[in-house]
DNA sequence: TCATCTGTTGACCATATAGTTAAGTTTTTT
DNA sequence: AAAAAACTTAACTATATGGTCAACAGATGA
């Protein structure tokens, strides 16, 4: 009890750094990229001195892939499952639904991982190649069971899903431009209902569903 | 005559040279960011020595804005028109078939763009807040003209032109990702194709026009 | 109290990079 | 052909940056 009190204090002290480093880090390589995110700026941002970023992640790589991780996992978690016994209706609905909700409170790892795709998936590739190639694949064939099934439109699903994936993001990546044109300063809450609402109304639609 | 066909001759020295730095530079500065792309890494890939383009341009952030006033050339050229005489139908038509094909012919300039807006736009938040807002509202009003004329569904017009931008950018943004899901090393003419009439056929039906 | 482990930080260094300069070469003009 | 203008480029400079290090501080356990 003693010991594992004693580890949990420690590792409190680290996990909390570490943290707020991510954090930062997070930030800055939004803002400046990969390259213009400099080990200063985290430290600045994260308000450490630059010597202790270095003590817990050996160097700036380190931040960006702990960086990735997270992003990585936001992803995993935000993608909203899609279950053969949801049928396609509710199936698309819950998708979508989880989709605009991350969006909306992670936009950061969003932008994070358009980033990454844009450049060219350096360090994403294998994550695409396995993981991702896989989920759609599986997901696709679901899709086309249930237009097989006549329970919805013959529309292609891979490219449904890249539909829904872009229309959803967009709200995180393009935020500053859609806020801009919306001449708001931030989003609100009923924004995301909005948002919910009016894309699972059009692709319900598009696949025949509504 | 002997006069014009000299200075034709040294201006094209210069716009020859110009572009060659200009493509440089622009897949220099997908690949790695502002602060990642280096003069010296544009100056290889234009195969000139570095102080020759910085006898071009006066120095790095002049090549970034001329790169950047080529993309939003690019986006204006390739915005397509939306007209009143078209009716709904004909209008989303011919700005997706626009959109798409823009996005497949100049990846690069949609990839700079997307990324300029995730950093926050710092270089473009005038175009947003001026032309881009308003082209965003006249398009709007006019496919609210539409629907009040019962001529369409009652979307909200505004995240009808976000859907269209969202979705067809993609390809061009995320091509990375789509071409390694798709387990594909190029996209093919026909992608194009595909891609345009899946995308006008969901959206048009979104609209109730199909 | 002493020893050890964890964390903190200023000072330092090697290198990469943006940008300059000066000495050329080539092209154009007169 | 001579002068001027446009272009080319190697060498250099100042600075910013990633990363190291060594000295120190604070907690923990015996």
């Amino acid at each position: 009890m003693n010991n594992s009190k004693e580890i949990k204090k420690t590792g409190n002290i680290r996990l909390q750094s570490q943290n707020k480093i991510l954090m930062a880090a997070s930030t800055e390589f939004v803002l400046q990229g990969y390259r213009g995110a400099t080990v200063q700026s985290i430290a600045d941002r994260a308000n450490l001195p630059k010597a202790n970023i270095l003590y817990y992640f050996k160097n700036k790589e380190n931040i960006y892939h702990a960086v990735l991780e997270h992003t990585l996992q936001m992803w995993d978690e935000g993608i909203g499952d899609i279950n053969p016994e949801d049928g396609p209706k509710a199936a698309i609905e819950k998708f979508i639904d989880a989709k605009v909700r991350m969006s909306f409170k992670h936009p950061e790892s969003s932008k994070i991982y358009a980033m990454e795709i844009i450049q060219g998936a350096q360090h994403l590739k294998d994550f695409a190649r396995t993981y991702q190639r896989k989920w759609v694949r599986e997901k696709a064939q679901l899709f086309q069971q249930w237009i097989d099934n006549g329970e919805m439109r013959d529309v292609d699903p891979v490219h449904l899903i890249f539909l829904i994936w872009s229309s959803t993001q967009h709200y995180a990546d393009f935020e500053t431009q859609i806020l801009t044109i919306m001449n708001r300063a931030d989003y609100e809450d009923e924004d995301v209902e909005t948002v919910i609402s009016f894309l699972t109304d059009m692709i319900l639609r598009g696949c025949g569903l509504k």
